[in-house]
DNA sequence: AAGACCGCCAACCGCGCCGAA
DNA sequence: ATTCGGCGCGGTTGGCGGTCT
């Protein structure tokens, strides 16, 4: 049972669109008088509007204090960060951004930052990775963005592309995880979802994610790249790295490097190998079969094997990968 | 040139909270 | 303790302007 509207259609009090006049009404009203009740101002400021409406009007638009124009880097950081803690709470993120109202953060979030984080792979409301599969399509773009790392020099757009490159790399992390998924949840190893069991969830805890970036060089673009040279950088990943704690999928135990070591597709298969030998006795794959090459067969849809799957790195890693592939691949 | 499509954002709507009676 | 009114919040809508075909 909810209230009755405050100016319902049948009140006459108009909506939609506010002329100058009626700006300039309301505002000289609220400057001469403040704004007391809500209810009350329409008729006091001779305005034929609800209270509501003028309210809005006021909080959103025609106070002095509202700061108008695009939102600096810092101000989009802020929002996702508070975002990441409370989530849909605009009212709560507005008070941490003078001049800006929960109404402008919403629509900024709802047409910029959501997109943005989309494309990064994580899900907007939980800032964590995306689980399903259909937004790897969007990371197979992010990645062939990271080429654009070859044409880096020293503008001030190096930092936007290494982030982005960076962003490219994580999104390969996750290619990595979701595959690994793959393979837990296939009839090939039904009973490794175990993470205390020897193999890829292995004894070393070593942390693929929520570790620190800082002093990890790696190849970007050709480039050697170490994220100590960008103010920030390290900073930017260990809090994108850190949001992914708690990821129900890959504790990895690939210990070399953190960042390069995502490239290390051979380790990552012999660990695999081991694993699924020493969990499944009976199966029929074997190291050999792991270990095949891909022959550039696209695999049936529906079908999820670990050599499958392992061509659908492989063929990550090939910047050719086409968009169909990908769709058969993750079908 | 014009219609279709799309993104942006101001404004509206419905609900929940809170304080006063 | 309960009811009621006012306000604020988050979700949604619709119009406008720009771009594409």
């Amino acid at each position: 049972m909810g209230r009755s509207p405050c100016c319902d259609d049948q009140s006459g009090l108009k909506k939609g669109p506010w002329t100058t006049e009626e700006d300039q009404k309301l505002v000289d009203y609220i400057n001469t008088n403040g704004h007391g009740s809500w209810r009350a101002l329409p008729k006091l400021a001779g305005l034929n509007r609800c209270g509501k409406s003028c309210r809005l009007r006021w909080t959103n638009y025609l106070r002095p204090d509202i700061k108008r124009g695009k939102f600096s880097e810092e101000e989009e950081r802020v929002i996702i960060n508070l975002h990441a803690v409370v989530g849909n709470k605009w009212s709560k993120i507005a008070t941490h951004l003078p001049g800006r109202t929960d109404n402008e953060i919403k629509n900024f979030w709802n047409t910029h930052l959501r997109k943005k984080l989309l494309q990064m792979g994580l899900d907007p409301n939980t800032h964590k990775p995306r689980t399903d599969l259909n937004h790897l399509l969007n990371l197979s773009q992010l990645l062939s963005t990271a080429n654009v790392g070859n044409m880096m020099t020293s503008t001030p757009w190096d930092n936007a592309l290494r982030l982005q490159a960076s962003a490219a790399q994580l999104a390969k992390m996750q290619l990595l995880q979701n595959l690994y998924m793959q393979v837990i949840n296939s009839s090939v190893a039904p009973d490794i979802d175990n993470k205390t069991s020897t193999g890829l969830f292995g004894s070393q805890n070593i942390n693929l994610f929520g570790g620190n970036f800082s002093g990890a060089s790696t190849m970007v673009g050709g480039q050697e790249w170490n994220p100590d040279s960008i103010p920030g950088a390290p900073n930017e990943l260990n809090t994108i790295s850190n949001s992914l704690e708690g990821f129900e999928g890959l504790n990895s135990n690939i210990n070399t490097n953190l960042m390069s070591s995502c490239y290390d597709i051979q380790s990552f298969k012999n660990q695999f190998a081991e694993l699924v030998s020493a969990s499944s006795p009976g199966s029929s794959t074997t190291n050999n079969q792991i270990e095949s090459t891909s022959t550039g067969d696209i695999p049936a849809a529906g079908q999820s094997s670990p050599t499958s799957i392992f061509e659908a790195w492989e063929k990550l890693m090939d910047d050719d990968t086409s968009e169909s592939y990908w769709k058969d691949i993750l079908q």
